[in-house]
DNA sequence: TGCGCGATTCCCT
DNA sequence: GGGAATCGCGCAG
């Protein structure tokens, strides 16, 4: 096991942290039981310029309270039942983050598929992969990385990072077309993967 | 206090 | 590709 990547990289820009963090490890360890999966899917949100962010124009409640502060903390939202997890970048005045919408089971495959009750598709998607991993908002919302209960580590490298239009955002005008969501091309663990998988599953090595 | 919606998921056709 | 399930929360009243 390598150690916790620095995660300076979320200080500076957001869509160059988004892209960074593709290929990076997710590993948490809740209840005794460590699982982890490789980042394959995120999404940008920039904040108050953008539209779609929940944070957009400096709006701020109680759903939303955990966008602003730094880079390294999380923000987990729940929608439809379902809990989602971004990492925020830059400093409390820019509430930025990024959405991790998929990762590549590594560690910990069957607890993730015994806490998702199924044993394929365990993590193509924003509110399947924070089951896998056993992250919820009550108990996570805020935390911040590397603290012991969610680990980031250097993972694999992307042969090709796609960037395409965000998904399940299609109310939010302008923002609509913003190429801010990014993707290992030919992984197929994102969501609404289509086709054939590239050749070791869009990694290099 | 209640209504309506969403950065979703699942199952069906 | 479409529709139902589902629930915390924002906002109107």
């Amino acid at each position: 096991m390598s150690g916790q990547a620095d995660i300076s990289f979320l200080q500076h820009d957001t869509l160059e942290a988004a892209r960074a963090l593709l290929g990076k490890e997710i590993i948490t360890e809740i209840d005794g039981e460590a699982t982890s999966g490789f980042i394959t899917e995120v999404e940008a949100y920039l904040g108050l310029d953008d539209r779609a962010a929940h944070t957009f124009g400096g709006r701020r409640t109680k759903k939303n309270e955990k966008m602003f502060n730094s880079f390294g903390h999380i923000y987990v939202y729940s929608m439809h039942g379902h809990n989602c997890m971004n990492f925020l970048t830059r400093e409390k005045e820019h509430p930025e983050g990024v959405l991790i919408r998929g990762i590549e089971p590594n560690i910990g495959k069957e607890i993730m598929a015994s806490r998702r009750s199924r044993e394929n598709d365990l993590t193509t998607g924003p509110g399947k992969l924070t089951k896998a991993l056993g992250i919820k908002r009550d108990l996570h919302n805020g935390m911040e990385l590397n603290n012991g209960i969610l680990t980031l580590r250097e993972g694999r490298t992307p042969a090709v990072i796609e960037a395409t239009k965000r998904i399940g955002i299609d109310t939010k005008e302008e923002a609509v077309d913003f190429p801010y969501r990014f993707i290992v091309k030919g992984n197929p663990h994102i969501s609404r993967f289509k086709g054939r998988a590239s050749e070791n599953n869009g990694w290099k090595h």
